[in-house]
DNA sequence: TGGCGTAATACAAACGTTTGTATTCTGCAA
DNA sequence: TTGCAGAATACAAACGTTTGTATTACGCCA
């Protein structure tokens, strides 16, 4: 067999008992604090178990209790900055219910985060956190009998909380219209097909402003650096190259500024470049990053008060987190033809 | 109280058992695949498991084998990318041990880490990887008899898997001085006092080329872009400026680049600027970072390894990682003196 | 001193799974 | 038909904790 073994002869409740000549059930009742147990009982208990160097069985706990006290949080990337303030957010609001956070990084893996999901549900933890889930919605709506799951930013679950993804990046797409672009292009992800709201506001600012959609405008981000320098390649092979593009994220976006410079393409003289996310280190390239940064952190907040309201029985409302905001920096300005 | 409330209502063993008109212990011994159940028996249990959605209770299974299956990994900030190949290294070695990885992120904070720790000890993990930690070697020593516990990158532990971190800093001042440069600033971080390798290798390159430590080069980042701006304003005011500043990370110097230029000092005209870690957006701003590439993929996969080893009975040797890569771009250069 | 109310503690069952041992069943040879 | 080996399955105890109920101890008043 393959599993680790070791042998912790670790001190348990009895043992305390044994210690202290009490039941078992006083050493639980004095750690938790019940009055049912004289102060000078508990007192005594409190301290050999210090002493004794007790550590709860969490397992033998759970047993008894069917609940354990964790929310498991599925995250598809945790590299990704965007997750940074997300994370705090959530621990922030967990701390405060008495909830301990596990992680599990699926890498945005469809079969790693199912095995995420049964991981934490043989944990028996008391919720789940999902931000931006890979697996199908009916996969999730036939779990959600088992356990409260909240989803972050995917509109289409039955619980979420997420922010306004279409309006971040059409204010973008207004901002790119605004100083004159008439030709944009688009860089997807790995999204799923069907929820695509960074596509859908960029077809809708398009649609708003009179614009064609084309599909040679399109392009395809895969996480990779050599993904971003393959789309500045296709950006440069083109015939009548956009005067604008908007990043799937800013990670990409900055690939993209790179390799476009290594061509010999100017930003933003040549071309204007927008990111999504506005990571720490988006202003610091030159030309600083032109981008939409996301209520992280409420998110985070309001994820963990929506789950709990969800264990409780109730379903809260899906509740309102701060929109987007439009960090205008230096690496759009107006098209060549504008500026002219 | 303010736990969450949930119930459940699980298809546990015994339910399987109910419909198959077995014993519990059949139903154990048919669903790990004991030669001791006809086979007849073992796929009507295995399709009546699938079908009636049993999910294995790891309480249960954890109380009654002492072990988890689990390991824990304590890290300080999950968005560093820093961490994204330790944890994938790691993930992938566990894979092949039937281990799986469970992750909180303590940002860094002391007491957070001893929760993650506890945390960790009431789930009977099998095993723990702490990279970085910040809690004292004793703290981790008392432990080491109720767990496993690798350190990653921390030399003073009683197990640990490090890469050559003085190498690896010595590599990029060796670099700096023979471009020709005399005056170094470094950049120190949050590190514990008298555990940092990255200081060391600056002092000690520094005494072998003969030249003096200067306290007034030395500056501290603390994580945030405010605190790179700050040591650039310290770098400017100073009366005889460094030719060139080794960062303490790559984000802190490409914090430190933009600050710089933005005050009009070029890098690498006027100041030469070095990081660590050689982040992916390392090669993508301008100008290029030089920087240092740890082997950060294998230190995730040799730490697993050894975990492996310590937890059977073993105490392993401390194992070879590859070497630290220099990464020369164009963010250093000779010193304006040299270069005349 | 007896009795009573309550405070303090002990007892026992349960949570779901695993595993060593005991039991039953099957087929086959004598 | 009986006996027996071996296969298949059942039984029961255990893991460490919690909690409802039962029991004992204590102080007080009559």
């Amino acid at each position: 067999m393959n599993k680790l073994r070791w042998q912790p002869q670790r001190t348990t409740i009895k043992d305390i008992a044994k210690a202290a000549n009490v039941d078992p059930s006083t050493v639980t009742r004095a750690l938790q604090d019940s009055p049912r147990v004289k102060a000078a009982t508990r007192e005594k208990i409190a301290g050999l178990a210090a002493e004794m160097g007790y550590v709860p069985n969490m397992a033998a706990r759970t047993l008894v209790n069917r609940r354990s006290g964790l929310v498991g949080l599925v995250i598809p990337d945790m590299t990704n900055p965007f997750f940074a303030d997300l994370g705090k957010g959530i621990e922030d609001e967990a701390a405060k219910h008495d909830l301990r956070i596990l992680i599990n990084d699926t890498r945005g893996v469809e079969s790693a985060e199912r095995e995420a999901v049964n991981l934490f549900l043989e944990l028996k933890v008391d919720g789940l956190i999902v931000p931006m889930a890979r697996c199908t919605q009916q996969y999730y709506d036939e779990l959600s009998a088992a356990v409260p799951i909240v989803h972050v930013n995917r509109d289409d679950a039955s619980h979420h909380v997420s922010c306004d993804r279409i309006e971040g990046s059409f204010m973008v797409m207004q901002h790119l219209l605004e100083l004159g672009h008439r030709r944009i292009g688009f860089v997807r992800g790995p999204a799923v097909p069907g929820r695509e709201p960074k596509m859908f506001a960029y077809r809708q600012a398009l649609e708003h402003a009179g614009l064609d959609y084309d599909p040679d405008l399109i392009f395809t981000f895969d996480g990779t650096l050599a993904s971003s320098e393959r789309i500045a390649a296709q950006l440069q092979a083109l015939d009548e190259r956009p005067s604008a593009v908007f990043g799937w994220n800013d990670v990409n976006a900055i690939g993209l500024m790179h390799a476009l410079r290594d061509r010999g393409i100017r930003v933003p003289d040549d071309i204007s470049i927008a990111g999504h996310d506005d990571i720490q280190l988006a202003g610091c390239v030159d030309p600083p990053l032109t981008t939409v940064a996301w209520p992280m952190y409420e998110l985070g907040q309001q994820s963990v008060r929506y789950l709990y309201g969800l264990s409780h029985g109730k379903t809260p409302k899906t509740p309102q987190v701060p929109a987007p905001r439009l960090i205008v920096r230096q690496s759009t300005g107006g098209p060549k033809a504008a500026r002219r």
